[in-house]
DNA sequence: ATGAAAGCGCTAACAA
DNA sequence: TTGTTAGCGCTTTCAT
């Protein structure tokens, strides 16, 4: 036997199919003791709403709206480009992607962004948060306004947004100490952390998962502070440049941020032998080439475009008030070697 | 504006409704002239049919069957659990899905079972594959019967299968030799190496890949001939426990198969301290439980999820002779630590 | 508070 | 070879 429709429903419950469909989408004028027999006849008959014939049926066209930083790296660019493929595949969905960029790190640019998208009729906004009380305050407009929110990539604390879609930074950080300190086991030295900006929480999150596991099971390596480079490569390269010359003893470097370039650059300037082992953040061309030359040793990534895809999907099943595979939104953290790179 | 309809492209080519679907679907019985006329028309509004729509109305169900080995280990078990979980988030997509299974490694009765299908009316079919004379040929008579074929896990060479979703061995067992290169290096000593039996293709294909990367990269570290447990917990565990004792010097081990509760079990005998660095596939519970006890230090994997529904993707594709995203079928070696679990 | 009827974009008989 | 028409399962006016 083939499914139940709203007609099989409406026939056991005797009604029409415009109560079922009332009561179906939580519609109002319809009285408690039909709605009862209705949802009763659902159950009984096992009733599933088919989702591909609601959408064509009501020409229901998803308006999502993705607010993303306009930063410097490829990582973000990547982001951008992500969306672009997405947003050709969505529409077969039903699903009409618009993209606009803030400048990275600035809560109050990004509040008036998400202040402004109410204009856009949106049904939904995917965004990359940046901690601060002005967002906090415009994700509480846009829920009031009926309009689903999710962070993506960085979280937004104690907001009202209806979903998180992203890796956890704080088992990203103990990874990579699981890694690198097997890696260098066995030859004490110091390890060096390279991180963009301390006031970025995905970057505070890793150096403070790194840091656990360093010091609980590989207390002989000696961490050095973390060099703050603002992502810039030009920056990487001449802190690193320094802090290599000044400790040779240098034998492991964790960055926990952008600039992958200028880590690069700064390894090839020192030239020291053995190089030492090195784990960084994001697949991108340089990070691929280095994994291919044998310059870095393991790069943590998270997957975009499942992470695009995922909050597609969530903000899809918020929209609906469908509910939502708490699966779905958690990306996890994969590890590349030269030898597993996709 | 919306999306162009069949009705839009009707009225530009002067043609009807019906004569638009016969071009679109590639029914004969329209001249030559009028086809042009109609794809003009296509090309000119920019067409593109609503799969939703098209499947609604025909109220086609795609059958796909799933045959896949009975095997002891459990990644085979957690495949077919994986299996009933998507056959009922399948059928939102208008897929329904069947499973059967069939003795392991026995090229006869693959073959013999996917003749069978071919009286379940199926109209694609999921397999991991034998290598095998009759699996071959039982493929290419589904392919002409028109049914479509996709490889799953482990490929079929040289067949008329029509896509392969899994991982790429080869370069899986190079990911293990990177992994425990570093995590030995500097320690001389040597490696042991468990596989289930070096009659299977993945097998010997991660072995290869290992061995590869051991020798040019890692000379220092001896390797000893593998290991062969038939994928059995108790010939592993009683193997190995043999080779630890001969070998004292032991200091790696790559476990390319299954049986990784034998595997704990040796090295709980043994006792040595430090204890091997350890690598092993498939996250089983009991190689999750390893991991976090400290006792494996990384797990490879395949995930399976994203194996069935990348194979559902495709065959789908394969079914209404869509173009196939080549991306879609190469899943990626995953690795996974302590911290990075899932 | 409930129902009848007309679509949504596409397909599938059946006619012409 | 081409066109007409009646659905697919659901939503949405507009009546009642």
């Amino acid at each position: 036997m083939s499914r139940p429709t709203v007609h099989d429903v409406a026939r056991v419950a005797n009604v029409s199919l415009s109560t079922v469909d009332r009561v179906l989408n939580g519609r109002d004028g319809v009285r408690a003791a039909t709605q009862e027999r209705v949802r009763a006849a659902m159950k009984q008959l096992g009733y599933e709403r088919d989702l591909m014939a609601a959408n064509l049926s009501r020409k229901r066209i998803y308006k999502i709206r993705f607010v993303i930083p306009d930063g410097p790296n490829s990582f973000m660019r990547n982001l951008a480009a992500e969306l672009e493929t997405q947003a050709r595949i969505a529409l077969r969905d039903r699903t009409e992607i618009s993209v606009s960029l803030v400048p990275p790190f600035d809560g109050r640019a990004l509040g008036a962004e998400l202040r402004r998208t109410r204009e856009t009729e949106a049904d939904g906004v995917v965004m990359v948060a940046t901690e601060s009380a002005e967002v906090r305050q415009a994700v509480s407009e846009l829920r009031a306004a009926g309009i689903q929110v999710v962070t993506l990539i960085s979280d937004l604390s104690a907001s009202a947004r209806g979903h998180f879609v992203g890796i956890d930074n704080v088992s990203a950080g103990r990874t990579a100490a699981g890694l690198l300190g097997r890696f260098c086991a066995g030859r004490p030295g110091r390890i060096a952390i390279v991180a963009g900006s301390m006031l970025v929480r995905d970057h505070v999150e890793r150096r403070l998962g790194f840091e656990q596991v360093m010091h609980s099971e590989f207390p002989e390596l000696k961490l050095l502070p973390p060099i703050e480079s603002g992502d810039e490569a030009a920056r990487v390269d001449r802190l690193l440049t320094d802090q290599l010359r000044e400790h040779p003893d240098i034998i492991g470097i964790y960055s926990l941020g952008g600039g992958n370039r200028g880590l690069r650059d700064a390894l090839d300037r020192a030239g020291a032998d053995p190089r030492p082992m090195v784990v960084v953040h994001e697949l991108t061309d340089q990070s691929r080439v280095a994994l291919q030359d044998g310059m870095f040793d393991a790069v943590l990534q998270q997957d975009i475009r499942k992470e695009v895809t995922s909050a597609l999907v969530i903000i899809r099943n918020l929209i609906e008030a469908m509910p939502i595979d708490a699966e779905t939104g958690r990306i996890h953290t994969e590890i590349f070697l030269r030898d597993n790179l996709p």
